[in-house]
DNA sequence: TTGTAAGCGTTATCAT
DNA sequence: ATGATAACGCTTACAA
């Protein structure tokens, strides 16, 4: 910055102001300088930057599982508004092994990250979170710590879920069964109460529905699956299937599909989230819609909001979830023959 | 810092040397200075620390589409590797709109970035890339520049290319056709080499194989499975169709299934990565398995001996991949009736 | 409008 | 073995 400064014959104090439009300066010297940063292919210093500025220009993205398309939806979503921002977004996968929240703390102590953008999603324990908090402005994708208002976007997952239910009891559905999320996850807890509302709605009673408790992994849609179908009397089995979200529903696809049992002719199911490869399947899965890119575009600018101005904007926003219509639900074939 | 130091009765050079072991310092001073660390709830600057090191410990990854789960599952190898040596990873996706390129030059140029991981995938000119590489190591995944040699890991795709193209041949399908990736892309040309290989050792004529190339998307492979399988005599219609990569694999399937065409009964099919949503297609997707995620971290590790050893180590590993024979393939129906 | 100089929090050199 | 002290490259009062 210096030989800039002495190329374009100016103090290093210019070249600081119009490079960052932080001072008057003369048009000539202006172009002066302009013209040596040009010349001697200048790019100034970050780090140095950051020291002074005390802040990095960088957020965090933690992110439990980026092969979840739901997530790396979101994720694409944050590194839009970042980098239309100037922002860096830095990728923080909590492994298992190592206590990965403490990084994270240190992380925003340290200076390296102004702030962050949280995703749970398997059940991460709210404590890490409020942890974080305390050091720096963190917003919550799709995720509600009860009792802590800590900013976050959701989508309206209890209307969502209500919809979707309201779908399949609407077919006829009498006996459905209900694999839910992990239950200290909001989202899972939304979920279940609009699958509530809807069988209430129906006339029914919402304690009375069947409900088994999952991990929001592909891997236990199949296990419970196969526990909610396993009946001892056939024609109490259930005939339709609602899962909190795709992957469980995709398990439980398969869970089906591995005893010969037609979906959806013989079971239908459905799921959440509608992440890409739900549409792709045999049958198409019926789910709901959630705003995934927008989520994370909206997370990130409420980030930079809390980040510049004091002034608090709405702390929480909502998004809204459309149900999709597909394949995977028909009405039940009637009790007699099974 | 400077607090630490008074709080432990020791100048602030010696709390350096504890921090950094950087410095023999007696054992009761260290403890004393760990002691001070931990009741000031310190944490080091790591900006000023970048500052003087001249280095971020934070590396670049260059995606171009986190939605597709190949490229995910890189990224989850990348971020264990550098999270394995305390070094932060930025998420760069290149947006159409700004041109990407120009923004990392300037990160690394401005020591924000220490190094890149580099994917390719959807044919970003090389040019880009060379440019990026003058100004710090980048390793490339999955990617080759002929006549640079620049550090790179691959998988063996001329193989595995080979091999699932043998596959299909051996099930005694003549009437084969290809839709590839798009040219430019290494990848591209590997896989097509592969299958003429492969073509060449059953004794057809390589030349005389049908190419249709792609840009590695879903849209692509559904529009040009339409062009492939649309043909003026049914009975010159190919009975395969081989597929550089399970994105396009699964757009020609749906086109298939929008025509009423059987998979695997009236057209074969096959991908290439081996992709998460391969195995939950019906069929099942006959595919190439690509170690996605050791290639992530095989390409930090490089990408770190790069940095800190002079050293070069072997600049380009090849990973083997393995083909998964799964359900799209079938033999094909005798000629007669169409 | 422009320049001088004092930090920002570390690390590393050099005396002690 | 330890402690001053000078950078690192930038921003920003403050002075001119």
């Amino acid at each position: 910055m210096k030989d800039v400064a002495r190329h374009a014959g100016v103090s290093v104090s210019t070249v600081s102001y119009v490079l960052n439009d932080s001072g008057p300066v003369a048009p000539d010297r202006r172009s002066r300088v302009l013209d040596a940063v040009r010349v001697l292919d200048y790019a100034p210093n970050a780090s140095a930057r950051s020291l002074k500025r005390r802040s990095a220009a960088t957020i965090g993205l933690v992110i439990p599982d980026l092969t979840n398309q739901f997530f790396a939806t979101v994720a694409e979503g944050v590194v839009g508004a970042a980098s239309a921002n100037d922002v860096l977004v830095v990728l923080c996968v909590p492994q298992a092994s190592t206590d990965a929240e403490d990084q994270y703390t240190r992380l925003l102590r340290s200076q390296r990250l102004d702030g962050a953008i949280y995703l749970t999603g398997t059940g991460t324990l709210p404590g890490a979170i409020l942890e974080l908090a305390r050091f720096g402005p963190i917003v919550l994708v799709d995720e509600h710590i009860p009792g802590f208002d800590l900013p976050s976007v959701i989508s309206d997952s209890r209307r969502g879920a209500r919809e979707v239910a309201s779908h399949v009891l609407e077919q006829g559905h009498k006996r459905i069964a209900v694999i839910g999320g992990p239950p200290r996850l909001w989202t899972a807890q939304q979920r279940l109460a609009g699958y509530r509302e809807a069988v209430a709605a129906y006339g029914g009673d919402p304690d009375a529905l069947p409900v088994l408790l999952g991990d929001y992994r592909k891997q236990s849609g199949f296990e419970l699956a196969a526990q909610a179908l396993t009946t001892d009397r056939p024609t109490e089995r259930p005939t339709a299937l609602v899962c909190a979200n795709d992957l469980m529903a995709i398990g439980a696809l398969e869970y089906c599909k591995s005893i010969h049992l037609r979906v959806p002719e013989d079971v239908s199911i459905v799921g959440f989230d509608d992440i890409p490869v739900s549409a792709l399947l045999t049958p198409k899965l019926t789910t709901v819609r959630q705003p995934a890119h927008d989520m994370g575009y909206r997370a990130t600018t409420l980030l930079f909001d809390l980040l510049d101005n004091e002034s608090r904007t709405q702390p929480e926003e909502i998004l809204s979830t459309t149900v999709q219509i597909r394949e995977s639900v028909l009405p039940p074939v009637p009790d007699a023959q099974d």
